[in-house]
DNA sequence: TATTGTTATACTCTATAACTATA
DNA sequence: TATAGTTATAGAGTATAACAATA
């Protein structure tokens, strides 16, 4: 499982310093990986709660959360969700029973169905958007200057040129 | 070369907050936790997958790691888990028929049950910990120089002071 | 009386497999 | 035949409430 064997470039991994390396080092990244791991646990695990604020459960919060961005395909929301198709179908059920979601039948293939926000759900997503963009304590209490460079570092981890 | 976009003359100060110069700005703590967020969200919907590597279930997962830091209450693992005392009854059953697991009635409170990994448990304990060490791509592909940033400002963030 | 862990019950999430209605 | 969604079934995680053993 050694992944890209080709660093042909690369000084080794010495355990000390690694000053010189336009390479990745392997221990700094476990290392950075090991604390940023360590802060987001300890969110993650509050996530239940957070949905259950609004009287959600995590995966109906996510779902919320997904559908703010445009219509979406059962079968496409399973994709997100990273399960079976089978599950989306009590799931919709669910949160179809409470008003926040609506079926419409694709006209292009009707087997398709598209899941849109009710006002409701889209009036929810609002409030639970806002909830989670809450900075947990340890991030707010950062200085500026960390926050900046954390904002700039995470920019270039997800958008890899 | 990286840098320069965002020292707009501008002292980190939050757009009118004027003169108390040592509050961090809230909407740069905002922008920072986003990112944050989204590079975390897209982690974390693996780790199901990655606990069926070892066939756990993710919360199996969760308390093979936690029980490596020595026998804990069931009482004690409930906290932790932020789930209530009798959920931990039925996934300690299903852990300890796997040979994960095993209960020890407490000498001190005949109540108590402590938990504590097998030899078993430990061996795939040290497997799922070297798996859940390694870095996602995205943080892997950063710059040295940007993981060294990263790692210290999460240093700063989990020890304050 | 209070606490630890268990049992009973119910709901949600998840997977697999068989089914339907379209395509 | 293949695909999108459903239904049926089963197992796991979760909460509440009632209970036994112990403190």
């Amino acid at each position: 499982m050694s992944s890209s064997s080709e660093n042909l470039g690369r000084r080794g991994k010495s355990p000390h310093s690694g000053l010189d390396a336009q390479e990745p080092d392997e221990a700094l990244s476990k290392q950075a990986w090991a604390l940023l791991f360590e802060l987001m646990s300890a969110h993650m695990r509050n996530f239940p709660a957070l949905a259950a604020e609004f009287e959600l459960s995590p995966v109906q919060a996510h779902v919320v959360r997904q559908l703010g961005e445009g219509p979406l395909a059962m079968s496409t929301l399973a994709n997100y969700l990273s399960c079976d198709a089978s599950n989306v179908t009590g799931l919709v059920d669910r949160m179809e029973a409470r008003g926040l979601v609506e079926r419409r039948s694709s006209e292009q293939d009707r087997r398709v169905k598209m899941l849109v926000l009710t006002e409701a759900g889209a009036a929810l997503r609002e409030r639970l958007l806002e909830r989670m963009a809450e900075p947990p304590e340890l991030i707010a209490a950062l200085a500026d200057e960390d926050l900046r460079a954390l904002r700039d570092i995470m920019r270039r981890a997800l958008r890899p040129q």
